[in-house]
DNA sequence: CACCCGGAAGCCAC
DNA sequence: AGTGGCTTCCGGGT
């Protein structure tokens, strides 16, 4: 009986083809046959909605893009049946859509230096240089007259905005890519790739034979750069279902549908630049649920849709390119390793990219390009809770069991986990040597810390929270309410110079911060209201920076001679209630004494304090007990 | 000018 | 929805 024969049913015609000839419906039941005969689960035979040709053009990261864990079985699985088919014209395989000389054949690329290409799948992708050549994402079945209308959009948008179309790439097959190197892409590119820089950079697009690239700031905490290669508009470009879209932000707060750029159907204006540069030449009217200062470029969608600070050189069609990058790392030269590292494995896995188009011929879809790494927060987990780390899907799908997001630094480790307080950043940082050149103990004993480059001090705060706009004005205010909470303050005359008020258990223990502390506070708060008499309200910012209450009495035998001991009872903080450690024991002539010495505090601090809802109930009190 | 201060309002994660 | 911990400005001081 002939095998061959009895299976080509009518679902199984695909196989007495060559590749290239199937139709859209052999396509569907070729993948439906490698469903099954494979055991591929994970396969939406939709999204190979095309006839073989532009079947065979796809690369395996198209495969791998449609169908992330069966991708490389159906290449593979592809390859042979046109290995055993042997080529089929391959000498003019722009018919689908190569052919047009007016409109070349757009090419999606995703850049990564190559110093961040690691997998073996990109290994192979390096040419001979070492360059990284990545291949367009995919390509689909264009038929000519809507890849021509395409094109002409594209052109107007190109001749509006004064930019080149990419020229056709190579004609030879019609689907290699043009290389892109590292010195394509804008903005400050290390070895490490680009990276956040603490000023956004200014995103201009710029005029190319091939590509245009735009380089997208940070947008609020959410997205730092993305590129865009205009090269190509793959039409079918929906996320494969196990990977969100960006539209969902790397915590899961949403994000203005495609970082604003689209789904709103709203026209944007011809060329809109995110940096802050531009911004300031240009400033936007302030809406009025706009934070008036917010200079931070912002993509949220509560961050106001007309503030979108997303900026789209076309108001037709843009593919933008994410590069989400861990946050810790590349704090600078000291630990750019960690940034490196993590990079190395995530390399062009980690990012995705949408198209969008206002004009309406396209629906906005996000696709997370291949290996849809995408930015996770871990801000649920308590580790790391800042570190966005991406996943290496294609790791993932080669090695489940590992962590693909790399090694990190050692001192990254440290600092990014479990580092969501100002204060306990700063610990970190003093308890690193490499931070050394950035911030130090000025006196150990006595907790007193200097800083000597705020703004690197600063940046890596901001690497930390997310924040990209951060700096050391900002991270001091925050220091400086810390005054307040009796955790850190000021040495009076002595610039960039703080002094931690208290130990790091004993502000762990704090009820603000701990649930045992907390825990502690309310009990105290129901048993012991009535011992409040008239206590003597001292506001731990009324301490001169040169008493020493920051070492709990079992820590503290300087204190242990006082008189008095003084209980800070803070309704709302701290180690002293928390742990009943009395971290304060100052005798409250001395108290009296040195909060004359504070000249601010006592001017401001017993004002009404309306902007710190809570700042009555900050307020430390000490209250005098004679000591047993 | 650099650093510092605290008010005010808002954001965001929990 | 409330809260904590900022972040982002700001006007002002040293």
């Amino acid at each position: 009986m002939d095998l061959s024969l009895s299976s080509v049913h009518t679902d199984q015609l695909w196989k007495g083809k060559h590749p290239q000839t199937w139709t859209k419906g052999e396509v569907k039941q070729w993948l439906v046959w490698c469903k099954v005969e494979f055991s591929l689960d994970n396969v939406e035979v939709e999204r190979f909605s095309m006839n073989g040709k532009a079947l065979c053009i796809l690369q395996r990261d198209a495969f791998l893009h449609r169908a992330p864990f069966a991708g490389d079985v159906l290449y593979e699985h592809l390859q042979q049946l046109l290995s055993r088919d042997g080529p089929m014209d391959r000498s003019t395989p722009s018919k689908v859509s190569f052919t047009s000389s007016s409109a070349g054949p757009l090419y999606t690329h995703l850049y990564f230096p190559t110093s961040r290409v690691h997998s073996p799948l990109e290994e192979k992708l390096q040419g001979p240089d070492g360059r990284t050549v990545l291949p367009h994402l995919n390509l689909t079945d264009y038929s000519n007259s809507e890849y021509r209308k395409q094109m002409e959009l594209l052109q107007n948008a190109d001749t509006a905005l004064n930019l080149s179309i990419p020229e056709r790439a190579n004609s030879d097959s019609g689907n290699s890519s043009p290389g892109i190197t590292e010195e394509d892409l804008p903005g400050p590119s290390t070895k490490h790739g680009p990276i956040l820089s603490s000023t956004p950079q200014k995103c201009v697009p710029r005029t190319r034979s091939q590509e245009q690239v735009i380089a997208v700031a940070p947008k609020k905490r959410r997205y730092y750069l993305y590129d865009r290669k205009m090269d190509h508009f793959p039409r079918e470009c929906s996320p494969p279902h196990s990977y969100s879209s960006p539209d969902r932000t790397c915590d899961g707060s949403k994000s203005t549908s495609a970082l604003g750029l689209g789904g709103t159907g709203h026209s944007l204006p011809q060329q809109r630049h995110i940096s802050e540069e531009v911004q300031s030449h240009n400033p936007k009217p302030t809406l009025p649920t706009q934070r008036k200062s917010d200079s931070a470029v912002s993509c949220s969608t509560e961050a106001h849709e007309n503030d979108s600070e997303v900026f789209v050189d076309s108001p037709v069609q843009v593919t933008p390119v994410y590069h989400a990058r861990p946050v810790c790392p590349s704090l600078g030269p000291l630990d750019s390793s960690g940034y490196m590292m993590n990079s190395q494995r995530t390399g062009a896995l980690s990012s995705w990219g949408h198209v969008e188009q206002y004009s309406g011929s396209f629906l906005p879809e996000h696709y997370p390009l291949r290996g849809q790494a995408r930015v996770r927060s871990e801000s649920s987990s308590s580790e790391n809770s800042y570190f966005l780390r991406q996943v290496n899907m294609e790791s993932l799908r080669r090695s489940p069991s590992k962590d693909v997001s790399g090694p990190r630094s050692p001192a990254c480790e440290r600092i990014g986990k479990d580092c969501r307080l100002l204060w306990d950043f700063i610990i970190q940082l003093l308890a690193e040597d490499t931070y050394k050149p950035y911030i130090s103990w000025e006196d150990k004993e006595k907790r007193i810390f200097r800083i000597h480059d705020q703004q690197k001090i600063a940046q890596l705060w901001g690497q930390q929270k997310n924040r990209t706009n951060m700096t050391y004005e900002k991270m001091s205010r925050a220091l400086r309410y810390y005054y307040k909470m009796g955790i850190i303050q000021k040495e009076q005359g002595q610039k960039l110079t703080y002094r931690f008020l208290q130990d790091r258990k004993d502000i762990a223990n704090a009820p603000r911060f701990s649930k045992f502390g907390k825990k502690q506070a309310e009990k105290r708060k129901e048993s012991g209201r009535q011992d409040q008499t008239s206590p003597q309200m001292v506001t731990a910012s009324t301490l001169s920076p040169s008493l020493s209450f920051s070492q709990s009495p079992t820590t503290c035998s300087s204190m242990v001679n006082h008189t008095f001991s003084y209980c800070l009872e803070p309704k709302n903080m701290s180690s002293v209630a928390g742990s009943s450690s009395s971290s304060s024991m100052l005798p409250s002539t001395e108290v009296a004494s040195v909060a004359s010495d504070s000249r601010r505090y006592i001017g401001t601090h017993y004002q009404s304090d309306k902007g710190c809802r809570d700042a009555e109930e900050r307020r430390l009190t000490i209250k005098k007990e004679p000591t047993g």
